[in-house]
RNA sequence: GGCUUCAUAGCUCAGUCGGUAGAGCAAAGGACUGAAAAUCCUUGUGUCGCUGGUUCGAUUCCCGCUGGAGCCA
């Protein structure tokens, strides 16, 4: 069986995984494309060691900082992952907020290995739409989204399939038990997770990892870093830099409900943040009878 | 106390030579197959501070009031 926890940031997926965990004796397969990264733990909000309570983790911290990693990568190390502990009669759960690696590693996406990745830095956007035209294709992203155009025609020069499916779920055993609160209380979660990174040491983490930065993309992408980074040319104040982590966070919250909620078939359960036990009892409950 | 100036969307501000108004940010919705915590798309009615006057018509001009800022005493 596998069960996979979504829902936003900061609504509580970490401590319904242990829960779960601890309760179907199941070991945990991170699905955060940050938290994959070593040495990025406060501002990711990773789990901690005592957290973990003794539940086996997956795909979590194993990636060096600097690497270049994406769902390519991750596809293929959660698959073989899944099937392994599957094969052992184990129970897993997938927890994390990246539905990308989690629709690719669950349905039927396939990527071609060895790619060849092109920037086009001389054809504008423009260019690239015609290019993309030649080949007849149909959906063609929107003519300013130049990453998305600059990957599909990519994609077309190496012969690759562009989509026709994804639609098809590889393990027919899987639940998807989304964890969600009103969006106000939402904002209120994340903007006292910000504040507590920064009091439980977020500082002393970026200051460790400033060395990185210029050859880490992790660090530039991740929110509670690269909001970092006007700071450290003095353009901003560190109250700016807090600002800024929960706004993008936020954002964020955004994106993931949209895509969670339009891309998988989910039981939505309301946290009660004032009893959690009454939460895990619940999800454990829908699952025993279905 | 006198003079000047400001008062418009949740915030910062444009603007209407008098015909009830629009940007950025915030917010909301959406897309998503190799950087996805990324990238991109869509959405702007608000007693234009309050009261009265002039006018066919005022947020726009005029009197007064309130509040903020500045200058002079």
């Amino acid at each position: 069986m596998i069960i996979a926890i979504l829902g936003p940031t900061a609504v509580g997926k970490t401590s319904l995984s242990i829960e779960l965990a601890k309760y179907y004796n199941a070991e945990v397969i991170n699905f955060d494309a940050m938290q994959v990264y070593e040495k990025m733990n406060i501002g990711t909000a990773k789990v901690t060691k005592e957290e973990m309570n003794g539940v086996k983790h997956h795909l979590l911290s194993h990636v060096k900082i600097t690497a270049n990693y994406s769902v390519y990568n991750y596809q293929k190390e959660a698959r073989a992952l899944i099937n392994d502990l599957l094969t052992k009669g184990k129970n897993v759960i997938l927890v994390g907020g990246t539905g990308l690696y989690l629709k690719a590693t669950l349905y039927d996406y396939s990527f071609k290995e060895g790619t060849s990745s092109k920037s086009y830095d001389d054809l504008s956007n423009e260019d690239l739409v015609k290019e993309i035209e030649k080949y007849k294709i149909k959906d063609i992203p929107h003519i300013n989204n130049r990453v998305r155009l600059v990957r599909l025609l990519n994609k077309l020069e190496n012969g690759e399939e562009t989509t026709t499916n994804g639609n098809i779920l590889l393990y027919p055993d899987t639940y998807f038990i989304g964890l969600t609160t009103e969006r106000d209380n939402l904002y209120n979660l994340i903007n006292k997770r910000v504040d507590a990174m920064f009091s439980n040491g977020l500082l002393e983490e970026i200051n460790s990892l400033r060395p990185y930065y210029e050859n880490s993309k992790a660090l530039k992408t991740a929110i509670g870093y690269k909001e970092f980074i006007p700071y450290f040319k003095n353009e901003i104040s560190l109250d700016e830099v807090k600002d800024n982590i929960k706004k993008n966070s936020r954002h964020y919250a955004k994106r993931q409900y949209t895509f969670f909620k339009h891309q998988f078939n989910i039981k939505w359960f309301d946290t009660d943040y004032n009893n959690f036990n009454n939460t895990v009892k619940e999800v454990i409950t829908y699952i025993d009878n279905h």
